[in-house]
Formats: structure tokens, C-alpha cells, sequence
DNA sequence: TAATTCGAAACATCCTACCAATCTGGGTTG
DNA sequence: CAACCCAGATTGGTAGGATGTTTCGAATTA
């Protein structure tokens, strides 16, 4: 069913290999998500899993009783762990977004209705920040926006300080649910930023709409800001719909 | 430190006791919220946590295990467990939700920004729903709309009933994430149950409102549902605000 | 024959004990 | 004084057994 997994892969002696629950935790939920294991369908008894991928039972349980807080599994003593019908499964944890970004079958819609999520949450997160910001959380926002630009011809570090940016922006909101859900877009973003690259993905095009946001923040303007943030998200997914157009054309031609 | 669980609650031979597990996630988890460990600071070492609490060394790693996994903790072998800052803790979790709805400290906070997160999230998911909704999801709609009317004098079924309206209305929108918002809004929801209860909560006030929310949807006139949603947020939101005072006052005088 | 009861199998739960891997701090050595 | 090393503390993981629950079929009973 499972290969064993390798206990320590220390070719290189740099990366730091994930613990075995960790890794365990990973092959499981891939396992759910691919479909191995369908909804209402029993997994294996936590002795036979442990032997299979070749670790103790108690990694197994650690593993499992993961999975069941992310809506994966359900775990009953006396009858065995089952797989959750799919709306239950959590798609606002990180590990279950990673999986499913992984996945051929979920990733374009993902995407699709993480743009609408986006496109819903983020013009008022503007909004609401042009209201709440302190000016040191203001001068943050800057900060991250400079780093964008000073950064704008090195893809890696132009996208991790778009990402500041976009924490900065939340953070200056208050809201805690609102945070929460800015981790998980997070976790989409960087996923997707593999295909970005290689779409000639430039952030400068982006550059001007954040400094737009940033600006109507610091005028204390909530509908200037809610706007051109709904812009920076309409630009933002007409990209993303051109790219993966260019893509599917790249690998049609291959 | 932490008294010890009792095993069993097996007095009326009702309830089904929680797993060990179950508890001590519940245990320290409180602990983390009230600030018993303050955010930076160790946890003791997981043998005394075991002796004081009085379960086994596993079952502490299994729930220290979740309780990492929802951003409370951070593990390091070697070194001990810390808290987490409490910008990593993840508040769409259900568990971390419950937790800080039972802290006094926290409640009212929380309750504020779910109100924002709600105002921002479920007008659009009505518009969105009378863009997509199948008719058979516009038929399960009004189903719970009618449960609504026919238990709208037992308060707990009505409450019941409306969160299922709310489930069938996110359901129609086909989008994961709104999906997974919505189950840690019903959490809140259920919480704040207990206050309404008290405050002479009827129904009947939104009866209208979500009636207009779903024939909006029948008619398939976004625009309309999402107004009718909104006013059905802020006066809720107003009547929240109401009771609050109006259980502070009784509390007063007491 | 049909309904009920009972017990064994299957499985998760929890405990104890033990060793391995990793980090930390302090002492030693150059 | 700096680099190094080692011992203690702490988490990571394994093994095996006792216990509590659920399920299901067989035996018992109406």
C-alpha cells in the first residue's frame, strides 16, 4: 500500500529532514486528497499502517489524530478511522491547501475560488486598515512596499515582499479571523509562484497598484483604498488566467 | 499546576466521557488562552505535565501535537515546548475559537470582528449564491427557511434551524474556503447561543429578512440578495449590541 | 421462525519502560 | 579569549501489554 518511508536522508547534510509524524502526517493526507482512500472508506488498522510505512503505532495515532482536527478523518474507538466526506475536510489549514494545490484535479478551481475570496475580503481588509492603521503600522506598509520595489528584478525576494506587504496590510486591520485567512492565501501564493517564474512573471507590473493602496491607507481614505486594491485583484487575476493559458500552451507544444 | 482529570464522568451514565487526549487538549489549551503560559514561555517538560495532570507521556505529546498544529505551540526536541505569539494563533480553529469565546477578556473583542468578518463575507455569498445556486439547493434553502418558521417559538430548534439556513446558503455559493469560514462563524454563533437565551432572543425578528435573502436568491437577483443580507447582518449586529448591554445591566443589579 | 441476548473478534485508547536524536550551557583546552 | 567538547535536559520514536468500545454473528429464547 505505503513504501516505507527513509528515516533520515542526510545526503547533502543540509536539510533538515521533517520527523516521522510529520511525514507521516503528509503520505496520509496526500493518500485522502488523491482519492487512495475515498470518503466514507475505513483506513487500514493503525498496526497495519505503522507497518506499512514502517514506524511505530504511536507515530501513526499522532498522525492520525491530526488529520481528524483538519476534517479528514474520523477516528471511532471499536470501529475504525474512516475518511470524512470531502465538506468536511478543511481548506483553510495549510497543510490541506498545500495537498490539494499538489493536486491536478482540485488546483484550478482552488485558485479560481481563492481569486473570489480575495476578491471579497481583501478591498475591505483596505478599507477597513485606511481606517484602524496606526502610523507606525502605516510606515511598515511603506517599508514592505519599498522592498518590493528595491527588489523588483529578483522574482524570489520581489514575491516574499509582496507577501509582507500583503501581511503588513492585514495586520493594520485588527481582526483576527481576518489574519487567519490571509495564512492560507499565503500558502496558495507561494504554491502558485512556481508557475509564476516561469511565466515571466515581473512584480513591476504590480508595483504601481500597491503604491496606490498604501497611499490612500495613509489619506486615511477607505474607498480609495478599497478600490485600488479591487484593481490590484483584477489585474492580478487576469495574469494569472493569461499565464496559465501560456503554460498549457508551452506544454502542449512539448 | 494542573489538577488532575477524572477519568470517567459516569455519574449519569449518560454522557460519553471525552478521550484522555480530548481533555488534556482542552486543559492546556485554556491554559495558553487565559495566559496561565504566556506567550515566549516554556511549558513544563512533558513528564511533569503527564504527572500533574495524571495521564501518560503520550497522550501529552498527542495533544501538545494539535495544539502545535493550530499555531498555540511551537516544539523544538531538545529544547521544550514554548507558546507561540499570539499573532500565529489560528482563530478560525474551532477549538481556539471556543477557548477565547469562554475567556472573559477575549469574548467581547471577538465577537466584534466576527461581526466585520461576517458583514464582509456573507452579503457576498448570498450574490454569489444567486448566481450559482442549482434549483435543488434553492429548494433545500427555503426547506430550512420553513424550519425556521415552524420553530421559531423553541428557541434552541430555531437556532438550530437557522445555522442549517446558513449552511445550505454557503453550501449554493461552491467555494471551499467561504465553506470553511463558515463553520468557525457557526462556532461563534452556537457560543453567543447561550447569551441570547438569557436576553429574550426571538427569532421571529429575522424571520423576514431571511425570507427575503432566499426568494432574492430564487429570483436569481444578486444585487437584492446581497442587500437583504446585509440588513439582516446589521440588525442583528444592533439587537447583539442591545442584549449586551441589557445582560451587563441585569448583571449590574445584581 | 423471529426477536433477543451474549460473547468473541476487531479496533482504538492508554500506560509503562526504554533508547535515540537534538539542543543547551558550562567547563576544558588550545 | 576563543574554540571545542561533553553531560544533562528534553523531545522523538519504539515495543508490548492491558483496557474500553463497537460490531457482528451465533446461540438462546419467545
Amino acid at each position: 500500500m505505503n513504501r516505507p518511508l527513509k528515516k533520515n536522508q542526510q545526503s547533502s547534510g543540509q536539510t533538515r529532514s521533517p520527523s516521522l509524524v510529520e511525514q507521516t502526517i503528509d503520505v496520509l493526507g496526500r493518500d485522502i486528497i488523491n482519492g487512495t482512500y475515498a470518503p466514507n472508506e475505513s483506513l487500514p488498522p493503525e498496526v497495519e499502517i505503522a507497518r506499512a510505512i514502517g514506524v511505530g503505532r504511536n507515530v501513526v495515532r499522532e498522525a492520525t489524530k491530526i488529520l481528524t482536527s483538519v476534517g479528514l478523518l474520523r477516528i471511532a474507538q471499536g470501529s475504525g478511522t474512516k475518511v470524512q466526506p470531502v465538506d468536511q475536510w478543511n481548506y483553510l489549514d495549510q497543510r490541506v491547501i498545500g495537498w490539494a494545490m499538489d493536486s491536478d484535479d482540485l488546483r484550478d478551481d482552488l485558485i479560481d475560488e481563492l481569486s473570489t475570496l480575495r476578491l471579497i475580503v481583501e478591498p475591505e481588509v483596505a478599507a477597513i486598515a485606511a481606517q484602524t492603521a496606526s502610523t507606525t503600522e502605516i510606515l511598515r506598509l511603506f517599508e514592505a512596499f519599498e522592498e518590493m520595489e528595491k527588489n523588483r528584478d529578483i522574482p524570489e525576494q520581489a514575491v516574499e515582499a509582496d507577501i509582507l506587504f500583503h501581511r503588513r496590510l492585514f495586520a493594520a486591520a485588527h481582526n483576527k479571523f481576518l489574519t487567519a485567512i490571509l495564512r492560507t492565501v499565503v500558502v496558495v501564493l507561494r504554491a502558485n509562484f512556481a508557475l509564476a517564474i516561469k511565466a515571466d512573471y515581473h512584480i513591476i507590473e504590480f508595483l504601481e497598484e500597491h503604491r496606490q493602496v498604501a497611499e490612500a491607507i495613509n489619506r486615511r481614505d477607505p474607498d480609495a483604498a478599497r478600490a485600488a486594491m479591487r484593481l490590484m485583484l483584477t489585474n492580478n487575476e487576469q495574469h494569472l488566467i493569461d499565464m496559465r493559458k501560456a503554460v498549457a500552451e508551452r506544454g502542449m507544444e512539448k
